[in-house]
RNA sequence: GGCGGCUUAGCCAAGUGGAAAGGCAACGGUUUGCAAAACCGUAAUUCCUGGGUUCGAAUCCCAGAGCCGCCUCCA
């Protein structure tokens, strides 16, 4: 999860370490006659709860016909579920409660915790789309139930992550986990990939996907990079107020796809667009502005990091005065120095084999240094080095 | 069987009533010693199919096809 970049919650409660706040609830809801007792085990009576159904779209009769296992005979409806089930002797979770010793219900956890720590009403739950129903179903009818107040306010629900057009899960054994993702991308490119479409959409994890993720975040970094190290020996000029109403117009795109249920997709594409202006005034030989350049350099920090949660990856050689800052800002790839002054050191010898005219052996050094992920760019003001992503 | 969702270029993917974003890949060009990077250019007569509504449909309605999810355990 850090790899990934994704914030830690401030809460992570154990469903085990809230047992008097679920037994609580279901004495609410048994006091306020939405739920009912039978020999141990007690049941929220979704016919009392009128908008039962309501989150995703389903309707009572419609679910009763469908119903396809054999009802549970404790059950006054084949629909109502659990909020405390009797436990067997053989069942390894058992607490103390006033119905006997028993278990929470499947869904009772949730409510009973949101409560405590978000407050009867809170603003976003988020969770996979195959939970609508009936997990998110039933946390309303017991929450709402209770309180008598709206659960959550909006309702975010990924779509899943499939490979080769199947739901990735651990029960069908097709599931690849972020260690094994990481072994061949960078965590920055999987988080790339995933911003590459709609949270709403399925999201097919394939090599092909990552690899093309991979190399449109390498261009994006390639010219945030080059903005960077402009800025370094750029000088105030005049004029180039073109390029800040650009600056916003881009920004503007970006924040407003955003707003749009976080149309992270319609975002990105802003940041290639704004980037392909970048790379035309970066590449036109003309003097850019320091202020032009502070600009565009505020653009990528305002939105890439903070927002889309992807910092900036220095691929070359780290060439920042201090120690250490750039940590704030940016995320170094490798930090080796040793195999970077080896690099140097290929470098210039290349150089100046390059200076004798002796291509065919300095066009081997840099093939095989592209072997190696490192790749050299020929320039007119020098070779450059960088590291594949 | 019931309910819901999806189907847009070779691949990925926005767009949900007014001229089809963006990325990857491919090809041609500028540039380069050659590359790379960057830029310019090229790709959907059919936006799954068939009807319909509308001056106008990828977008709305109806029917159909294919794929997926939920309706059971686990959370």
């Amino acid at each position: 999860m850090d790899k990934l970049n994704n914030k830690r919650a401030d809460i992570s409660p154990r469903a085990t370490g809230h047992i008097p706040e679920q037994i609580e609830l279901v004495e609410k809801l048994l006091a306020k006659s939405y739920a009912y007792e039978v020999g141990g085990s007690v049941y929220f009576d979704v016919r009392r709860f009128e908008g039962y159904g309501k989150l995703s779209g389903r309707r009572l009769e419609e679910l009763q016909s469908s119903v396809r296992i054999e009802p549970n005979p404790d059950k006054r409806y084949p629909l109502d579920f659990a909020l405390w089930k009797k436990a067997n002797r053989s069942h390894i979770l058992r607490w103390k409660s006033p119905w006997g010793e028993g278990f929470p219900g499947w869904h009772l956890e949730c409510s009973a915790m949101s409560m405590r720590y978000l407050g009867e009403t809170f603003d976003i739950h988020g969770g996979g789309l195959e939970n609508v129903f009936p997990h998110h179903e039933c946390e309303i009818a017991q929450s709402e139930a209770a309180n008598e107040k709206p659960f959550v306010r909006y309702w975010m629900h990924n779509n899943m992550v499939t490979v080769g057009g199947q739901k990735m899960g651990k029960s069908l054994g097709n599931f690849v986990t972020l260690k094994q993702a990481f072994e061949k991308h960078s965590p920055m490119v999987v988080r790339f990939f995933i911003l590459n479409s709609h949270y709403r959409s399925p999201l097919d994890y394939t090599e092909e996907g990552l690899e093309a993720a991979a190399h449109g975040l390498e261009r994006l970094t390639i010219t945030i990079n080059a903005v960077n190290e402009r800025l370094r020996y750029a000088k105030e000029l005049p004029q180039e107020e073109v390029i800040l109403d650009q600056i916003e117009t881009y920004k503007r795109q970006f924040l407003d796809a955003m707003d749009d249920d976080f149309n992270t997709a319609e975002a990105l594409a802003a940041l290639f667009q704004f980037s392909k202006e970048v790379n035309l005034i970066l590449g036109s030989g003309q003097e850019v502005s320091h202020k032009a350049l502070e600009g565009m350099k505020n653009f990528y920090e305002e939105l890439c990091k903070p927002i889309l949660g992807i910092p900036r990856i220095v691929l070359g050689k780290l060439q920042l005065t201090g120690t250490g800052s750039l940590t704030t800002t940016g995320t170094v790839v490798h930090k080796n120095e040793k195999e970077e002054a080896l690099i140097e050191l290929l470098k210039d010898t290349r150089d100046r084999l390059r200076q004798k005219k002796q291509w065919e052996l300095a066009d081997e050094v840099r093939n095989k240094l592209d072997n190696l992920g490192i790749i050299l760019e020929d320039k007119p003001e020098g070779t450059r080095w960088r590291r594949k992503l």
